[in-house]
RNA sequence: GGAGGGAUGCCCGAGUGGCUAAAGGGGACGGGCUGUAAACCCGUUGGCGUACGCCUACGUUGGUUCGAAUCCAACUCCCUCCA
């Protein structure tokens, strides 16, 4: 946020700018953004902000919430939003970066997908000012004329002005041709749904500018672009994504969000704060604040984001039984309320502890069951392990394998069969 | 059309005839410590067997050899450069 802060803005918008740009990286141009915010109040139109997905992985993590809770800021504020389901690009498998070449996604995937994903969107977005539309709805009419048109409204130079396509030619890396119709297609977007402005991350930020170009060329006020962080995920390095698994998931179990929340490093505190909860930044300050001098424990302070994250998913009694959960089985180190059982087949003397992790699932093969018994990691009804030749007569026993996975495990005498 | 480079375990990446189940890093997992599934430190990391051991693995197929990830041939795929 500095570019915006040289920007006048008058008192009668100054609330709803603070809010909106809150967190923004980038608000492009800024000026016009106050203008048009100015504009829509003063003749009660609300503006169209545009944000665009491909259906291809059908689970939202909190990463993508980020952008939808700046959308959602936006429907607060009487505006509208368009979510555009990227279902023909999705089609065609973004191969951008050196991520293994996605699969094309067949014509059911995609609808199903972004079924699934219309679900989750609504978790946060008001369906009452949201627009959902298909870009397959003006992509699939065009004729090859039409792309080679809107191919000649830009230049390789242009295009090479990308960070990751300048990076990727620079080291002689593949760049296929369909990656440049990519921005195009998504600046074509924005002519299609008249976008006022368009939200994305800041990777996002040449595709966007790539939009108030082309709507320009089309005669139409080009989009204002704001651009959100990306938010790190779980290792405190990359971007969370479903692919480094570093991602917490709208709808995963409370326990699970809960637990991987207090696992986010210290430092993404702040980010976590506003990006996934919309805290003022001011509010996520005071909050850091408290905890350096003392008087809010760090510990408490990433207790509390996590059960606001799965109040918001699950509900506020979800959140109070993840967060006693999670100080039973972590802080206490005692069994949780609800244990999985399994039963497992034996001989009448019983059956060999490995052979029960590994048949249980809680290992995955004989030698790493007994790799994590050598290790100390197993305990059977509360006392370690020492001994990775032990046998279980037949009967029940609580099993815990490292910190945190625990299985009741029957062994029954007699082989079935 | 021509020339060159490459394909290794979950990922990256070393390895150019036996000492290589394969260096190193990442990730993951376990332990310690703790404020937590933070941070930090230590350890483990193909399968099967209690174990000497056996099996599977270095793009595919075949070959040379007592012995190959390493040599040869063909094939598949990928990348780069010149035109």
């Amino acid at each position: 946020m500095n570019e915006t802060a040289t920007v006048d803005i008058p008192e009668e918008i100054r609330a709803e700018w603070e809010k909106l740009t809150a967190g923004c990286v980038e608000v492009l141009p800024a000026e016009e953004l106050r203008d048009r915010l100015v504009r829509a109040k003063r003749e009660r139109r609300p503006l169209r902000v545009k944000l665009g997905a491909d259906p291809s992985a059908p689970d939202l993590h909190l990463g993508h919430t980020v952008a939808l809770n700046k959308l959602r800021q936006f429907q607060e504020l009487g505006h509208t939003v368009v979510f555009i389901v990227g279902d023909f690009t999705a089609r065609i498998g973004d191969p951008t970066g050196r991520s293994e070449t996605r699969k094309p996604l067949t014509a059911e995937q995609i609808q199903a997908n972004a079924e699934t994903y219309l679900a989750q969107l609504f978790k946060i977005l008001d369906p009452e000012r949201t627009e959902v539309v298909r870009n397959s709805e003006w992509l699939d009419p065009m004729r090859f004329a039409d792309v080679v048109r809107l191919t000649s409204q830009y230049t390789v130079a242009r295009m090479l002005e990308r960070d990751d396509f300048e990076k990727r030619y620079r080291e002689n890396r593949p760049i296929h041709i369909h990656e440049f119709l990519y921005p195009l297609v998504q600046g074509y977007d924005s002519i299609a749904v008249r976008a006022d402005i368009e939200i994305g991350g800041t990777d996002q930020k040449f595709n966007l500018l790539v939009g108030r170009e082309l709507m320009r060329e089309a005669g139409m006020a080009p989009q204002c672009i704001m651009t959100l962080p990306l938010l790190v995920g779980l290792d405190g390095v990359d971007k969370m994504s479903k692919s480094l698994g570093n991602y917490i998931g709208i709808t995963e179990p409370p326990q699970e969000i809960y637990g991987k929340a207090m696992s986010v490093p210290d430092e993404m505190m702040r980010d976590y704060l506003v990006l996934t909860l919309s805290y003022a930044p001011a509010a996520a300050d005071e909050l850091l604040g408290q905890t350096r001098d003392g008087r809010l424990h760090p510990r408490d302070l990433k207790a509390r984001i996590a059960g606001e994250l799965v109040a918001r998913y699950h509900g506020a009694g979800a959140a109070r039984e993840a967060a006693a959960h999670f100080d039973r089985v972590f802080r206490q180190r005692d069994t949780p309320e609800e244990i999985e059982e399994a039963s497992v087949a034996g001989e009448a003397e019983g059956l060999a502890l490995v052979r029960a992790l590994a048949q249980t699932g809680l290992a995955a093969s004989n030698g790493e069951a007994r790799r994590l018994i050598t290790q100390g990691g197993v305990s059977v009804d509360g006392e370690r392990v020492a001994d990775a030749n032990l046998v279980l007569r037949p009967g029940a026993y609580l099993v815990k394998v490292g910190k945190r996975r625990f299985k009741k495990v029957v062994v029954t005498a007699g082989a079935e069969r």
